[in-house]
DNA sequence: TGACTATATAAGTATGTAGTTATACATTGA
DNA sequence: TCAATGTATAACTACATACTTATATAGTCA
């Protein structure tokens, strides 16, 4: 494969990471702030395998970051631009409340 | 589906359309210009059946539009937020130079 | 109308991956 | 060490979709 070619598969596997409703969802919840994963899985309400699956593709990706702290690991959003990213497309979707209802705009009240 | 859920799925479905490599390269071809079917073709090098079939992917996700000249059918970039998408993970993802490869970017020479 | 070019679509295969269940591993505290 | 909690992984199923081949549709020109 060329040069090329190895470029668009790689940002076409950007995209594929935030293709994913569950991922985007995990993504929201930790935007704001560091949590652990049995949090996420309170948030989200999907099985802890699940989520633990979706937290490693991140994590391999190095959208996320993670730290041990006892028993517990913490994940963290250290992608600079995929709150960006996501701000745009979710403007681009729909509207200015999608980028709310995902916790990536600031509600005005 | 509650109205969250209709959101995650929406944007999700937005990033699944920019995940795949050849709908990359089709993308970044008809992003400076305005281009008929079998140019696309011939520029990418996939069976004629293919590029079609993403095209109207595309198509009806209204990232492009179209329109008949004669027998051909000219397609054009629509979006108006793709190309920034595209250029913000390309340089994400590795550099400038990908923002380059992919016609994002204009090069400096 | 018939031959030719341009584009779209249908049917089939193959592959990737999201989700589940069950289980393993790691840490803490009694 | 044992029990309890928190997290990761393995094996499996189900489903979506990229690509191919073959064919259909649409337009042009003789």
């Amino acid at each position: 494969m060329d040069e090329t070619s190895r470029i668009f598969e790689q940002v076409a596997h950007y995209f594929s990471l935030l293709a994913d409703p569950t991922r985007l969802r995990i993504l929201s919840c930790l935007c704001s702030e560091e949590r652990p994963v049995h949090e996420v899985v309170e948030s989200i309400g999907l099985t802890q395998a699940n989520i633990s699956r979706h937290l490693n593709i991140l994590y391999r990706a190095g959208v996320v970051d993670r730290r041990r702290e006892g028993s517990a690991v913490y994940y963290r959003v250290i992608d600079p631009n995929f709150v960006d990213i996501c701000r745009t497309v979710s403007i681009t979707v729909a509207s200015r409340d999608i980028g709310e209802a995902m916790g990536l705009i600031p509600s005005k009240h």
